[in-house]
DNA sequence: GTCATCATGTAAGCCGTTACATGATTGC
DNA sequence: GCAATCATGTAACGGCTTACATGATGAC
């Protein structure tokens, strides 16, 4: 789904300006590898959300460099004239190009992030950045994942004629769903603990 | 992924011949909801399937009652003059298509049970039809998956530089992680209790 | 100056979803 | 006979994967 790559781009430019590839590699750290993508997918994707407004192309930087800079104040000056020099000679030359979200991107983001509790993955990725929400908003979000939890824990699904397998796997889904119930609360917990005018 | 829809559509047909709207209803049944698919795709799917010779389609059979089956001896050749004709007759008429599977299909399928032992959901479908494979077959596919989970643990991701909430989902993933090697220490306890040649 | 890596893209093919169209069966 | 459901398909569209092409940077 789109959705989640644009949630996850967005998400991860509220921390900073990025290009593309270090988009892929934070992805890539993300924790349990929520989010595994391709530059085939990437790219077009950072290319639809700049062409939405979300996210806009930033002046592109001088090459950082990787180990120890050697940043003496003469060479400074020498740096920012490299890079002027760079900015226009590089027509032609594939240079980096370092994307910053909007604030039309910061309003999808919030909306992806309030958005659609039922979808898994989804939502893994909308507790990694649900730091871009408020409080009472990572509230609710918790609670209606919950909610929706609980209901696909009522479906009885077919506990008739299976055999030994097919009840292992109800049992395996049903231990897991348990699992992220438990988990959900305790992030309820901590959420109502550390809320702002949290009753006493 | 086109696997998945193929293996559950072959794995289904082990066990009689479906026309494709029951293959989707089944297909839902499965335990927690492993795989859910559209017409779109399902039918497109057994196309391709028939294509390659994996499935056949049976003789449309007559229409059979849904509740009450009145199967008296005599009927039984009534139903089969009336299938008869039926198949003639409905020329232009779209009718059931029952789909069984083939040799082919039994000998991909049994492939498809053995691969790929990595993506979550293909896991899920394996061990749902895996009664097609010999206890042996299990065995090792089950302990071919347990090896792959155990390595996903060792490696370390990411525990730097992570707040709350990035901390709350790699707690996450490895209880999930965990739930899901002992499940299968479980699953391979059984089958090696049941093995043909157990030892005593 | 060369190789590995960083970095950005494009193109082909596949597959899935959604929406649409059509027809048959059954219950009332 | 009418509605709901069963049943099969097609078409449009989008997005993902893989492979390919290209160029810049840094290490040695």
């Amino acid at each position: 789904m789109a959705v989640n790559l644009d949630l996850a781009i967005l998400g991860l430019l509220t921390n900073g300006e990025l290009h593309g590839y270090e988009v892929k590699r934070r992805l890539h750290e993300l924790p349990g590898g929520v989010l595994r993508t391709s530059f085939g997918s990437l790219y077009p994707a950072l290319g639809r959300l700049e062409g939405r407004g979300l996210v806009k192309v930033a002046e592109p930087a001088a090459p950082q460099p990787r180990t120890s800079v050697p940043l003496s104040g003469s060479l400074s000056g020498e740096a920012a004239i490299f890079r002027s020099r760079r900015a226009k000679a590089s027509r032609s030359g594939r240079r980096k190009k370092v994307y910053a979200i909007s604030d039309d991107g910061r309003d999808e983001l919030r909306s992806l992030l309030l958005d659609n509790v039922e979808d898994d993955r989804t939502f893994l990725l909308q507790v990694a950045f649900c730091p871009n929400l408020t409080s009472d908003e990572r509230l609710e979000l918790f609670e209606r994942r919950r909610d929706a939890l609980a209901t696909r824990r009522a479906d009885p699904a077919s506990s008739a004629d299976a055999d030994f397998y097919q009840r292992a796997l109800l049992e395996r889904y049903g231990d897991g769903l348990a699992s992220d119930l438990a988990w959900l609360d305790r992030l309820i917990e901590h959420e109502r603990t550390h809320a702002r005018g949290a009753p006493s």
